[in-house]
DNA sequence: GTACTGTGCTGATTCGATTCAGCATGTGGT
DNA sequence: ACCACATGCTGAATCGAATCAGCACAGTAC
């Protein structure tokens, strides 16, 4: 296989019998604007497609200053599937403009996340996401604050940047709502707090669901605290099951947990929705594993990813703060 | 906010009081080649740091001709977990001999793949990885034929291009090996094997069953169909049990079909492993939320990720095919 | 015939780094 | 005093495309 050499636009040039500049008006469309004759404008393109003609990326960009590529940065890619659906989100819309991304995946160590920074702005991107697995509420790398950037799943401690974020409060809201309206009376508990929250996720919810029940003048039952796993939630309410009835309602503040829930309902002999409602959070494919299904608030994970794509290359200015509304994905296991 | 122009080498060695030449030496470490002087050496060390020089990346790549950049291209990113763990490894091998990675997902439509390759290798990738959610065999664009290309979790259909992929019939064998040696006499079944399988893992892991069961003198006993996910499993089994017994051992394709197979266990009463045992594949998380966490062999999808890179860019040769081997991730399913 | 406008194209420079070929200077040998 | 050789550095060309300033020519206006 002959290692032939690259076409360039001079042998594009050179084959249509016109100079390079003319050839380069052609290329980036600008023949009109350029004065080029139709014939010429022919001649030219067909030149460009009987060489097989590929501009060269990095000559373009390295007058044009812009790469048509967009970093992303992000504490975890792998995470739960989670943080790979923003990706495929914001992937899709970066085709959708005509741009590529590059990642770049921290693994949480603030040092490589600073260097990952430093080089994909040295790749002269042109712009960043900045993606977190779990909401929360991040100190970015300084050099964020001078350049196009956009927060994913992750809110500006400062308050600066533009965000693209899941509406938890609002979910919180419905998921309460939901039991409210089911229209069992007994007492509605939750399952999962946090004691020490890094994320905010967590909060959000509740403050949600505090104010749904405040508004329907109902009191909340004492919550069963644990981490957001499943082997946790399950002790965790086995403990209290161990003590205590379990109550008309739970809302478990996501969907690890309800997996976990259900498992210590069920020892406990307990049947879903029948003896006990549940609502849960995040909509992703473990809550349709259960059963029966539990009715969980969808993040909108793919769209979250998408707008924060548009955002970074519509020109969000900055402090635009976009939350979306998660969705009620219906299961079997409200009453 | 001065928008200043970006720092240059020119910058740096003027500062430094040197070449431009000199300069680009010692950025590239070839000082002692080139016989530069110590003191000099710091010198324009000290300027680079003092201006926060970066090297614009376009221009050394328009010089060099390689852009330090790999692409990816897979069907789906997100799918489970899965190939965003693949995404993981590739990464950061990708990062350890200094290069990015720039994504293309292609949602599974071939003139999407055909665009996003062509569009990768405009852009003068170093090479690209090819990537399926699903190991199975595929007929890849042409275009990959003619550059660097390695496969990922797939195999070249024509057989020429190397490729990294699990060692699936090894870990049937070790599957069924364990439940053989588990000490109990019992029938050993299979449940998930799919009548058309488009993935390979399927018909390759039956493979590796059926060469062990065979070896220690054994039979298995009828397999129970159905599609890998839970719900279908639930159902498959679900429908086995009501007209038979349940066996001495199962093995589960993969985890989802783990999940769904011990919901259907449950609902007839049996319990795992007293009454029966259960070992699986994939060592997704799934698995670790079983009651008891399920036997699995996991997938090393991390260092496929990683090995596909190293072979990318150490030179793998032509009809290299690695198969990387499962590992137990041992639970309490087997008694 | 001169002035003016519009049309269609091009030469030369630029972006920022890499690299080849070479130029001073010093040092040692004879 | 002369050559050989090592040391330490630099000028200028180069990669491939984008772009500014301008040139030649044709047509119309007076």
């Amino acid at each position: 296989m002959p290692k032939l050499r690259r076409v360039t636009l001079t042998d594009v040039a050179r084959r249509a019998g016109v100079s390079v500049t003319t050839a380069s008006y052609i290329l980036n469309g600008r023949s009109a604007q350029m004065r080029i004759s139709k014939d010429t404008d022919i001649k030219v393109r067909e030149a460009m497609r009987e060489l097989q003609y590929q501009p060269n990326w990095s000559a373009r960009t390295l007058r044009r200053k812009s790469t048509q590529t967009i970093g992303l940065v992000s504490d975890f890619i792998a995470g739960g599937a989670f943080s790979s659906e923003l990706l495929t989100g914001a992937n899709a819309a970066a085709r959708q403009r005509d741009h590529l991304l590059v990642i770049g995946e921290s693994q949480g160590d603030p040092e490589l996340e600073q260097l990952l920074v430093e080089e994909l702005l040295s790749r002269q991107v042109d712009g960043i996401v900045y993606a977190t697995r779990t909401a929360r509420e991040v100190e970015v790398p300084d050099r964020l604050r001078e350049v196009r950037t956009v927060l994913l799943n992750c809110a500006d401690a400062r308050g600066d940047l533009p965000a693209v974020l899941p509406d938890d409060v609002q979910a919180g809201r419905t998921a309460a709502e939901i039991l409210i309206r089911s229209g069992r009376d007994g007492t509605i508990q939750v399952v999962g707090e946090d004691p020490t929250p890094s994320a905010t996720a967590g909060p959000q919810r509740m403050t949600g669901i505090h104010e749904a029940m405040h508004a329907a003048g109902r009191v909340l039952g004492p919550t069963v605290a644990c981490e957001w796993d499943v082997v946790p939630a399950r002790e965790a309410m086995l403990g209290w099951l161990a003590t205590h009835e379990a109550p008309a309602g739970l809302i478990c503040l996501n969907d690890r947990v309800a997996l976990g829930t259900y498992q210590a309902l069920q020892q406990h002999g307990y049947a879903v929705p029948h003896d006990v409602s549940v609502v849960s959070f995040d909509g992703s494919e473990a809550a349709a594993w259960l059963q029966p299904e539990v009715t969980s608030l969808r993040l909108p994970l793919l769209e979250m990813g998408e707008r924060a794509i548009d955002l970074l290359l519509g020109g969000g200015r900055v402090k635009d703060m976009l939350r979306l509304p998660l969705t009620v994905h219906q299961g079997g296991s409200v009453a």
